[in-house]
DNA sequence: TATAATATCAGACTGTAGTCTAATTTTGGA
DNA sequence: TCCAAAATTAGACTACAGTCTGATATTATA
């Protein structure tokens, strides 16, 4: 065991040490009044490491949103066999949001959400909520199944639709300064989008 | 006329010119190939009436954005009086879209979209859109009157969410790589939005 | 018109993310 | 075990947005 730690690639051990030390000055002083410098300085480390395991500052932060990755499965998992896909949908989404800003943090959330955009390789962000979006997408898909969505829609349509409201909440409420949480933003919204998408009775 | 344009600040002429150059090499090149020092060399200039005129290099699409305001005004003017307010809402959206497309651009609404995120003025963005914003909360108003929202809904409710599901559209579409158009992802999105604000009947 | 206050301008300087190169360590195959 | 290839590390260096200071021009006021 001992000997298997060891083995890990020294590599492994500067990269979360790097990953602890940056997380705990970002959470302590806000990811802007940070340097690399000092990440690399605090953490007996250097520029060539953290550029080795880090794509970027900000990848640090995309490190920590992808590892949630388990966060989401459970929450699908936990849902009764036989309830309502919408409601599946209407309750995985303000868990979801109640778990981005508890666990994940505005600061972070801005960063990741304002790095995606600058980002040259599309995958940034879309990579590191795969997870999420296959989610969402199943939920949808057996909405759809049970006929409980407007069926001149299609899986892609409303998935879309539903990744269009999660992005909408989130930047909204990052741009605003307010002590209003994230869900109380976003449920009415994706409730409004879920009942728009909706079969009509 | 001559003498009152002489008249004129010294500043406007050069503000003037340091952005005309800006959004040309900007669209020549795209705004991160571009750099500020580029931009005063090549307009004649320095540094310091740069930072003396612009807040920052992103800036200079903000005012661009900016002063694209009056077309709201002139689409909102467009719409006969007895128009249904939500297909108003839904035209008048649909239109913004493709403006913002066509005439700003997706790497300016990328940088401005980004560079919001990042500033520490909150007024940023949303003093860039407040006649926008006005309009639709104006339009919104008008269905409310005319008991076309659910009256659950407050005014502020539903405006919240027509600025996210634009927020998100815009959002979702910079971040795809794609040749669909704003409008075509968009368009389909909000319309599920209004209907689901809808009262039912 | 004289002068004080303000606006504009030039460009050197600073801070910091990210790159590059060369040294060192680790690993996997012979 | 030995060595070549690959991974890791250190830290000097580069690129560039933005700041600062001091000079010059403009405007407002008396």
């Amino acid at each position: 065991m001992n000997e298997l730690v060891k083995k890990q690639q020294r590599g492994e051990v500067t990269k979360k040490k790097i990953l602890e030390v940056a997380l705990k000055l970002f959470s302590e002083k806000g990811f802007n009044k940070v340097t690399v410098d000092e990440i690399v300085k605090k953490s007996d480390s250097s520029k060539g490491s953290f550029y080795q395991h880090f794509r970027s500052k900000s990848d640090i932060f995309l490190v920590r949103f992808t590892e949630m990755d388990h966060y989401y499965l459970e929450v699908y998992k936990s849902f009764p066999e036989n309830m309502d896909p919408m409601e599946k949908l209407s309750i995985f989404s303000q868990k979801l949001m109640h778990f981005l800003e508890n666990e994940m943090g505005k600061d972070l959330m801005k960063v990741i959400y304002s790095a995606a955009l600058e980002s040259r390789e599309h995958t940034y962000f879309l990579d590191s909520n795969r997870s999420l979006f296959k989610i969402t997408r199943t939920l949808l898909e057996e909405a759809i199944e049970k006929e409980k969505i407007n069926p001149e829609l299609s899986l892609d349509d409303v998935s879309t639709m539903v990744t269009q409201s999660y992005m909408g909440s989130i930047y909204h409420w990052g741009l605003r300064i307010t002590d209003r949480s994230l869900d109380s933003f976003s449920t009415p919204f994706i409730n409004a989008l879920l009942i728009g998408i909706s079969k009509k009775l």
